[in-house]
Order: structure tokens, then sequence, then C-alpha cells
DNA sequence: AGCATTTGACCGCT
DNA sequence: AGCGGTCAAATGCT
């Protein structure tokens, strides 16, 4: 049986593999013209870390169903209030966006930006926890009529884990990160069928979305970081754009695969995990880094 | 002044 | 009864 850690140590394994596959491209840019792009592997870097941090900060609990306490909640029971309703209700809602819409990200940053502007609208000392969850709903909540929430809570103090655990759909489809040549953070919930995604065991299907969510967010960071890369040669982020994109269509990682092995430094990033450890690999439903 | 955050109170659920 | 989610007045910030 694969336990979490051994997950953990090899989606860490291929981060670094990945990054030293990235030290290469940099090292030697045109070294292989249909080798995976440098955004690519950043992607990939990312997402084995993500990864890693999502399993580390899983208690045993949350192994099981890291959304049962919050599933537990959903519609079956709706006795009437035996109380008068004051005229703007404090009631806890009570919908579906308990049961199954949820899923949580872990984060080493409490200010993790992923696409979304949020508003605080509470915060509470949680019984058996010595850290305050603080409640967010999204900041076009009145504007757009928008249900999105979402609570932030520390979870572990060395390294700091920040889990944020949301509800609800984005229905104001405002985002921060959203462009033309990008793939757009959305509501990942509804683009779960879009995300490509490592998936760990067959029975982890909220996990799996935790992950893909946290990957496609940090792909907003790893865009707006290439997008600075590009501004101060191009001016304007249309600019950008048209450039990362033409850069993008030169390179022919447009597959969603890992990359072909054919030249010698793509044989060893392929074999230093995908083909040594294929047993391990085989565990997960599917390994996929590449770009849409 | 306008907006965001804090905080105590309220309320439903278990 | 206690816990957790939400409300809204108070407060802080720009």
């Amino acid at each position: 049986m694969n336990t979490s850690h051994e997950k953990a140590v090899q989606a860490i394994l291929y981060g670094h593999s990945c990054a030293k596959r990235l030290k290469l491209q940099l090292d030697h840019p045109m070294a292989d013209e249909r080798s995976v792009s440098n955004y690519d592997l950043a992607k990939s870097i990312v997402h084995c870390f993500s990864s890693a941090i999502s399993i580390f900060s899983d208690k045993p609990k949350s192994e099981d169903n890291l959304f049962s306490d919050l599933s537990s909640r959903d519609s079956s029971s709706s006795s009437p209030p035996l109380l008068p309703q004051r005229s703007h209700s404090k009631k806890r809602k009570n919908n579906d966006t308990y049961s199954s819409e949820n899923w949580s990200h872990d984060s080493p940053d409490p200010n993790y930006y992923d696409g979304f502007l949020w508003r605080k609208y509470g915060q509470k000392t949680i019984k058996e926890s010595k850290h305050q969850r603080s409640y967010y709903r999204c900041s076009y909540n009145i504007d757009h009529a928008c249900g999105a929430r979402k609570h932030e809570q520390k979870i572990k103090d060395s390294p700091p884990v920040y889990r944020t655990t949301y509800f609800g759909h984005h229905t104001c489809n405002i985002n921060q990160n959203q462009d033309a040549d990008f793939t757009t953070i959305g509501d990942p919930v509804d683009n779960l069928e879009n995300a490509r995604m490592i998936r760990f065991g067959q029975d982890l299907n909220q996990e799996t979305s935790c992950l893909s969510v946290s990957v496609k967010h940090e792909e907003g960071i790893i865009k707006e970081e290439t997008m600075g890369q590009y501004r101060g040669t191009t001016g304007n982020d249309k600019d950008c754009q048209n450039v990362i994109k033409e850069n993008h269509q030169s390179s022919p990682s447009g597959s969603s695969t890992p990359p072909s092995s054919s030249g010698s430094e793509i044989d060893m990033f392929d074999s230093d995990l995908l083909v040594e450890d294929l047993d391990l690999w085989d565990r997960y439903d599917l390994y996929d880094f590449g770009l849409r």
C-alpha cells in the first residue's frame, strides 16, 4: 500500500525532476526545440509541491474524507424554525453547497491569491483548535449575487499551513486572472472536467479537485510572473500576452502528456521517476503536467 | 467619506 | 446546551 508519505515523496521527487529539467533548459535554451516549455515545467513544479503540501497537511480524518465534516451538514434536516424569524435572518444557510460543492486547499501563505476577491465577514474561535477561523464571501456577493464563500484556518504552525475551504459556486463570472490567452481559473468545480491533474488513489475524487484547484490557482501566479518578465520589453499586458502566446505556439508542448523522450537530457528527465518508478506511478490514475 | 475588517450577538443545527 | 455560521454595528484604514 502506498502511504500518503510515499505519495508526497513521489510528488516532490517529480517536482525535483522537473526543476532539473527547467535548469537545463535555462542553461541551454535551444537545446531541444521539441522540449516542453519553461512555463509548463514551472507549472509542473508548482503542481508537485502543491500536491505534496496537500498530502502532508491532511490529517488522517481528512484522508478518509476531506469533506466529511461538511457533507454531514446537508439538506436532510430541514425542520421549520420554532422561533419567529428576524427581519434580517442570521439563519445558517442549509443548502446543497455544504454537501458536495466544497473543497479544500492548503497553502503556506495565508494571503494566498486564488484569483478571486473576497470580503471577510466573520471570525470565530473553533473548539479544540488554537487558531481562529476566518470567514470570507465573494466581494461580488451583492453586486452579482455571488454565493461563493470560503473559510480559512491555520492548521499547522511549523511550517505554517493554512487550509482554505471553499463553498458554493462563483456566479459573478469575474475572475481577476482572466484573459484570453491563459486558462482561466474560473470556478474550479465547474471546470473540473477541463482540469489536468495528478490523482492519488482511486477513491479520492474530492482530493483530486483540491489538487487541481491548487494548480489552476497557481497557474495564475505563474502567469502573472511570466507576464512580469515580458512587461519590461513590451510595455503592456496585451503585448505581453501576444509574446507569450507566440512562445507557447513555438513550443510543441501543446500536448497534455509528459514530454516524450528523445534526446539524452529528456531521457534523463523522463527516466528520473516515470520509468524507474513506474510501478509507483501506476498507482496514480494518471499523471499529467502538461498544458491544456 | 467610503470601504474593509473586527467583534459581539444572534440563530440554526446537532 | 454547545458549537459553528452569519449578521451588522463599531472600528480602523486609506
